[in-house]
DNA sequence: TTCTTGTAGTTGAAGAATCAACCAATACCC
DNA sequence: GGGTATTGGTTGATTCTTCAACTACAAGAA
């Protein structure tokens, strides 16, 4: 089947507007969680693994579930735990029931580290991002996302 | 000065979720529009760099105000100039009237590397993004991450 | 049982980003 | 003019990410 040969549909001026400040707001915004959490040796990927582990039973998931929840790729996960173990924020423990199976475990260091760090993240992600943005707006955002999130889901990923 | 002692203030449920389903959203929409241009050998921001180049009148732009309009290091921004002139698509020209100074410069293979991802590209942003969302959502959208860049703004980074 | 296929996770090499240090040219100031 | 601070950009080492194998275990079929 022959690539179609239409003319492309550009955005117009509004649509790539919207585009370019979303690209611009959120690089900006990464870049000042992630200066705010580097105060305290993390980055912001790290930082999710510490809160997901932390809400979960045991504090302990799964390295594929995490890298999930977490939306890294498996092997980044694994070398992103390992500098984490050899850090003492986290350690590996095999699960009985499926012996292939690892779980990343927070240890009490970790946990006293997220201690520490929250409320200073929580507070950056305020100023940001949460009160930069009227209620509506912030509402409306979390709707867009959610829409992008099933779009994406939708189309399988390209692989030729 | 003491750093405050009081309670950290949370995130309540909805503020949380939408913050997590941005985090996710954007990642996946990043991750789509990176695969897709992958075909072409580029990425999200060297494609930037391209759009801007191209934009910009002799198709040049000092390397200084580039990193600005990509939003990247100026450090990050030399390795990958230097990785894409490598490749051909940019060349190096120095600034007689200020000679310290660099401009990077479209090549004509840039050019036609940029025709040649672009509607594809766009396609892409459609999909994932642009048309995934209702119109008064994205609009809100824009204004929300006009006021993310408004707040990273109005505040220094941290550099204590 | 054995054979095959799929899933879980790791590895190491290669590529890219970050950081601090650096050189060179300009601008400011006395 | 001469000194100092700033700006523009690069460099190389370190750290992080990506990619393509690869090992080990599990599950299902013959």
């Amino acid at each position: 089947m022959a690539r179609s040969t239409t003319e492309p549909r550009w955005l117009d001026a509004d649509q790539q507007r919207t585009w370019r400040t979303y690209l611009l707001g959120s690089a900006r915004l990464n870049e000042r969680l992630d200066a705010d959490l580097r105060r305290f040796g993390l980055d912001l990927g790290e930082y999710e693994i510490l809160v997901t582990l932390s809400e979960s039973p045991e504090r302990r998931v799964r390295m594929s579930e995490l890298a999930t929840a977490v939306h890294q790729s498996r092997s980044r996960l694994t070398h992103t735990v390992s500098r984490m173990e050899k850090a003492g924020l986290v350690d590996r423990q095999t699960c009985p029931t499926d012996r292939r199976g690892v779980w990343a475990h927070l240890t009490d260091q970790g946990f006293t580290l997220l201690e520490t760090a929250a409320p200073q993240h929580v507070e950056a992600v305020r100023r940001h991002f949460v009160e930069a943005v009227c209620a509506e707006d912030y509402a409306a955002l979390g709707r867009a996302f959610a829409a992008v999130i099933a779009a994406t889901e939708a189309e399988p990923p390209p692989s030729d």
